[in-house]
DNA sequence: CTCATATTTGCATATTTATCTAAATGACGA
DNA sequence: TCGTCATTTAGATAAATATGCAAATATGAG
């Protein structure tokens, strides 16, 4: 039972569904795009990862000092047909595609090697509404 | 995203899987039974039934004192599929089909009624081996 | 080699979750 | 009605989990 609890367990944390989900969607995503996509720190994502590495979710392959996840070959596929399904019109699914897609209008390479930049200009952006986050 | 990840999270727990898995072999169950199946208090049955019960994954109907529960119309077929499978030969799983194997050489009302002497004596019984338990 | 960068790991903290005991509820039976 | 029994709820506690910051690793670039 254990492999299939530890499975059930990967999947049962929003921001891990939310990489699973997006993984459903593309080939394969690095760690940095993880993160801007999730918007949390990157060493929790890097944990998150690790949780759907161990439980076979996820492969990782490394490319320099970029480690990009797709989904394993042991995802379930009735798992996955089911959560492609449900999840694909929600709307926080649909925000992350979104995000992703405007990511990924410059390649891979160049949106890490970016990735500081386009994180204080976002950084700065939120920083804007400040005013309307008091309370 | 939420009613997927509340599906998931309902089943993220062995003792909760475990019910699920007996459900899948028997039309219904009573609270009495799961928790002489799971020995743990029945008080935490009750909650973890809760928890089932609003993710919708399983259903229940009142029978005077005893409630009843089975599977929910909204279990997701493509993971009972798949869970079915990959639990059938577990070993928890296989103790527990015997477990209920056993509770139901008696009718269900009549464990019922008889449930605290059944408790009592398995309570007996467990207590032999405390020599062992050492540690 | 040294520095910068992407990722992971260690540690501390906050939140969530599982669990128990005791009390409350609801229903049957005498 | 009263007592008993099956279940649920309240309250407390312990264990698990998610998270961030800072330090450690690892790798590419100069």
């Amino acid at each position: 039972m254990q492999t299939a609890l530890d499975t059930v367990k990967a999947l049962a944390d929003g921001n891990r569904m939310r990489v699973v989900a997006a993984l459903f969607e593309h080939e394969e995503l690095c760690v940095c795009q993880l993160t801007e996509m999730l918007r949390i720190s990157m060493a929790t994502v890097s944990r998150h990862m690790s949780i759907l590495h161990k439980a076979r979710l996820v492969q990782s392959r490394k490319e320099g000092r970029w480690v990009f996840y797709r989904l394993g070959q042991s995802f379930p596929a009735p798992v996955k047909e089911w959560l492609s399904e449900v999840l694909r019109d929600t709307a926080e699914i649909t925000a992350d595609r979104r995000k992703l897609a405007d990511m990924l209008t410059c390649d891979t390479a160049e949106f890490c090697r970016r990735y500081k930049q386009v994180k204080a200009m976002k950084e700065e952006k939120d920083s804007i509404p400040q005013e309307f986050m008091g309370r």
